[in-house]
DNA sequence: TTGTATGCGTTATCAC
DNA sequence: GTGATAACGCATACAA
């Protein structure tokens, strides 16, 4: 039926105007005539007309593609980052060609060749394995969310921030003995931030802490082994002291609390846990945590206004124009819930006016 | 410094050959010489050369795209088939443009036009708002996932065997009274037919039943109203009664299981819960919970095989060539874990042979 | 084994 | 306001 593919051609031959005249009332309407675009739309209908952006990019070297590479979806903080990326298609119109990167280097940067050969106009990179040096070689829009950012634009969660926040508040609630918990991370990495904000805090308000930092392992199984070893190890050495725990993520502060809820049945005042990522399993667990949002959606919609701003301006002036970097912060929000309350002393009072 | 871009005429000219010669070099290499190969290959180095595939496809009328219509990539079960369609690049050389669906038809219909645009060669709808019946006028391969599929290929879990699966293991352990917790489905949708495998098994084995449908609302906060409401009910209606539930996926077990929790500090013995999707959350509450997995993996390797032979065959044979409409399922697996358990009985011994 | 000519469906540059 | 013509970068039928 409307099998055979129309083009500006036949609209032309049946509307009797040259395809130039077609291509304008797409690209600048308001140089016909009204007689001659109702004409045109009407044309487009008897003849069932669909568009081909393959040739329009072809032509005009504007793809509407953003290419994206992301680790994985399966991680709660990945698949609300992409979630929230697709969803702009609707305020900027731009379509997402998406990898999964991470595997190494090499693969990622054929990725990348792939995004290049299709004229992607902007790429989002949230994978680790490229350094930002490598990236700006590329010579298109990028921007970087969460990850090494020396030399290239990005946004990221002001991660100090919110680690300063968690452990306030657990300080703030009467906390004796701070404890942070985190993984191995990568120079350079953003999040690394976050056992610095933690420091940093527990030496401002001259409150004993220590730092444990782990390897998680790989698996499901390594990890929860971990947490476990790290669990004995608090219930032994600090026993009856108010302990203020500060994970680097909701699982591992899920795994904690659930192994003192099959210990205790309930959740002691002598502890208190923070997580970080406000992860919907924050809220699925048996007691909902105090968690570290990283507003998601704000650094989603900072990167693609960002992003936009750079493809537009290359648009225009094909002059490099040496802009200063931008690393741009968003701000966390402490989401105080269940895992956390004030321990009825003075300290808690006074703390936070002070 | 490389900005310049270098197509086949540069490389032709460099080399003395012609364009077409370039072009077969990429295309059919066999065709020329050794030396040839060799002068162009460093050629394409000296010069630095990026393929172009818009231009490609244009000319070839191949794009490589394949087009994904997926309702949300918050839901675990969503981001983890997205997450597995991804990965079979690395299989299948497809590159994916992923659009958010399920506001509903006509803006879902638009990004649909908007994927016919670039030229997808197949279209994989996870979203429910496009009657399969208009789907297969869109005349480009389709294949769906988990939806109606009447009119239209498509790759299914085996919801009927799931809840099979589910309700026999709970009749086994001995329970007495059987309850199945779902929401409002609309019809056709293939989650419907869990309903029925798990009424069935029940008569089967003549054992009382109960089907609970909920409206669980849109928020979490209706959702866990709606599991609190029926958590109560349980206690009241059915107290000393070994009851198996069953219910339509995890998060709601998960929510009925912190409130056994909260309540008892441990799961007693006449309740077995049974949740659907092996989510990450069975694995990450107070109890591992014992429940059913799509099999996701499969679902997509199936989706995409299916979806590749249907674009394979198009570039052949342009002749329609009407084959009967394929409707594939995938057997979903029982995970046992620790919500469930054979409780001291004959009957748990005897149900399983007879 | 390689070259010539034409087409893919648009946009862009002039010209009228 | 509108039209002719040359790009855009590659593929392909047909020659040689």
């Amino acid at each position: 039926m409307s099998s055979k593919k129309i083009t500006f051609d036949d609209i032309a031959t049946y509307t009797n105007f040259s395809k130039s005249t077609i291509s304008r009332y797409f690209n600048k309407p308001d140089l016909l005539s009204e007689e001659s675009q109702e004409i045109i739309r009407q044309a487009l209908i008897d003849l069932n007309y669909h568009e081909n952006k393959l040739a329009r990019a072809l032509a005009n070297g504007q793809s509407e593609f953003v290419g994206i590479i992301i680790p994985n979806i399966y991680l709660d903080y990945y698949a609300e980052v992409l979630n929230q990326l697709l969803g702009t298609f609707e305020k900027h119109g731009y379509k997402f060609l998406v990898f999964l990167g991470d595997k190494n280097k090499e693969i990622e940067k054929e990725y990348i060749e792939e995004l290049l050969a299709f004229n992607i106009e902007g790429l989002i990179e949230l994978s680790h394995s490229i350094p930002s040096k490598e990236l700006v070689e590329y010579n298109i829009p990028v921007i970087t969310i969460e990850r090494e950012d020396e030399n290239i634009n990005s946004i990221n969660s002001d991660n100090y921030e919110g680690a300063v926040m968690a452990t306030q508040h657990l300080i703030n609630n009467g906390c004796d003995m701070l404890i942070h918990v985190n993984t191995i991370i990568p120079p350079n990495a953003p999040a690394r931030k976050r056992i610095e904000g933690f420091e940093d805090t527990c030496i401002q308000n001259k409150v004993q802490f220590k730092t444990c930092i782990y390897d998680f392992g790989n698996s499901r199984e390594e990890t929860e082994e971990t947490i476990k070893q790290f669990f004995d190890e608090c219930e032994k050495l600090y026993s009856g002291i108010n302990k203020g725990i500060f994970f680097a993520n909701d699982h591992y502060a899920i795994k904690f609390l659930n192994l003192i809820f099959k210990k205790y049945g309930y959740l002691p005042d002598e502890y208190q846990l923070v997580g970080y990522d406000n992860s919907p399993i924050a809220q699925d667990s048996i007691l909902k945590l105090t968690t570290v949002s990283q507003q998601i959606s704000e650094l989603t919609t900072e990167a693609m206004r960002e992003l936009v701003l750079m493809m537009e301006e290359r648009k225009k002036s094909s002059s490099p124009k040496k802009i200063p970097i931008l690393h741009k912060k968003v701000k966390p929000k402490l989401i105080i819930r269940d895992t956390t309350k004030p321990l009825n002393n003075i300290k808690s009072l006074t703390d936070g006016s002070m």
